[in-house]
DNA sequence: CGGGTTCTTGAACCAGCTCAATATGAGTGG
DNA sequence: CCACTCATATTGAGCTGGTTCAAGAACCCG
């Protein structure tokens, strides 16, 4: 829409292209899967991707910034269930054809989405998609694996290897985490505290392992973080 | 194999037809799904599916008894990631193409297989067998809130919730749950320790909410259990 | 430079973990 | 069918670490 490239070469001009969706498609692939993508959907900060309760029948793709996920039960707490970087689908769980969770930007954020009605794309180009959506998916079993650590610290420690090792397959720095999320966010997703994640993380910048501002966590010394986690092998 | 219904009528005689992925697909379309699915291998109690490290290829449907998953470190901790009952698609999660998770079957069971290599049934059936996995994925997004869940009793009322809305699915007497893994198994599912599990069960039977044996869970305060599992909305 | 949100730090409490002993039950062999 | 055995489950006591409640500090925003 707008002035931007033609739907059909959006992808071959896109910045995340070789770690989303269409990462391994060739041209003629990229084509087709123009044909069930809408391309670049931009968000603030802040802004809400869908809410609970809303139907939704796309799957939306992550193509900058970064969402979280949360859900909010009847005693009105928040949890919050995942973290999306550039390349992953954003998981939609439903009941009765309804969101259960809610999704927001924590960055300016842009998304592209594909829709399932219709089998206009080839079966490379559902399989590239079921693909994103298996690694989402591992990415949650990971977690699963977290939030049974015990100790405070080995839950951080998880997070952050995790992390770490999402933005390394994106091409990035694995060893600078920048967390647009409050420590309240990161807290919820890791099942913990506000005020024990912030003594973990206290603990971790004062022995060197780790340094960490609002907005970011460098990581000093991947070994030492890494064995801190071995709940996740 | 051997002597059963030949291979494209196998669904239609079989007992779980309304509740895995041929639920829902026209007698034509089960024909198509037999082109893509080998039918109902065995296993004995305590034998397994695979092991981590192998090499899977293919879809399990789980069509009888009850099998479960887990993940062992590298410090020799195992870890159950999940039950796995009739219907239900085993997820596989792995690295380098060779899987993270071990699978065993708990109680005498039986399996059919999907493979994915080459698009020979139709779309109909892809996404029947995708459903599927989304309704397992869906299992481990509302586990996640469970694990998040801070004390053992709320826990352990979402382990016995969950599984009791699985069992209503499956059409079975919802306040039933058959238990053929041990005590350990559920309190590492659940991220407790076994005496910790075991203190709650023993407080929850004591208070006339659920009856308990070893193989056994009955329901017999639904409402009750249900308010004492707040995390799942 | 305020004003308010977010984060950090402290102290006390309590739930779950750990270690330990006992009890129950399933499976086996006489 | 019963007795024995071993794995599994229960119960108890003390301890550790996370939560809770509370106060103060740092930071971002306008």
């Amino acid at each position: 829409m707008r002035c931007r490239p033609s739907q059909e070469h959006f992808c071959r001009h896109c910045h995340t292209r070789n770690h989303c969706v269409a990462a391994g498609l060739t041209p003629d692939e990229l084509i087709d899967l123009a044909k069930v993508m809408n391309f670049g959907q931009r968000l603030a900060a802040n802004e809400h991707l869908y809410a609970a309760g809303d139907v939704v029948n796309t799957q939306y793709h992550v193509r900058s910034g970064m969402l979280k996920s949360y859900f909010i039960n009847r005693q009105g707490e928040e949890s919050v269930t995942g973290f999306y970087l550039p390349g992953d689908v954003v998981p939609n769980f439903g009941a009765g054809g309804r969101s259960l969770q809610n999704v927001i930007a924590l960055d300016a954020s842009s998304v592209c989405t594909t829709s399932n009605n219709g089998a206009q794309a080839s079966e490379k180009v559902w399989q590239a998609i079921g693909s994103r959506a298996h690694g989402v998916a591992h990415d949650a079993f990971m977690h699963q694996l977290t939030l049974k650590a015990h100790s405070a610290q080995a839950r951080f420690a998880g997070f952050c290897v995790q992390m770490s090792q999402r933005l390394g397959r994106l091409g990035r720095d694995p060893n600078y985490i920048s967390t647009p999320m409050s420590r309240t966010d990161i807290a919820s997703y890791l099942g913990l505290t506000l005020e024990s994640l912030s003594r973990v993380v206290s603990r971790m910048k004062q022995s060197g392992v780790i340094a960490a501002d609002r907005a970011h966590i460098g990581i000093l010394k991947p070994e030492t973080l890494t064995a801190l986690a071995p709940h996740l092998s």
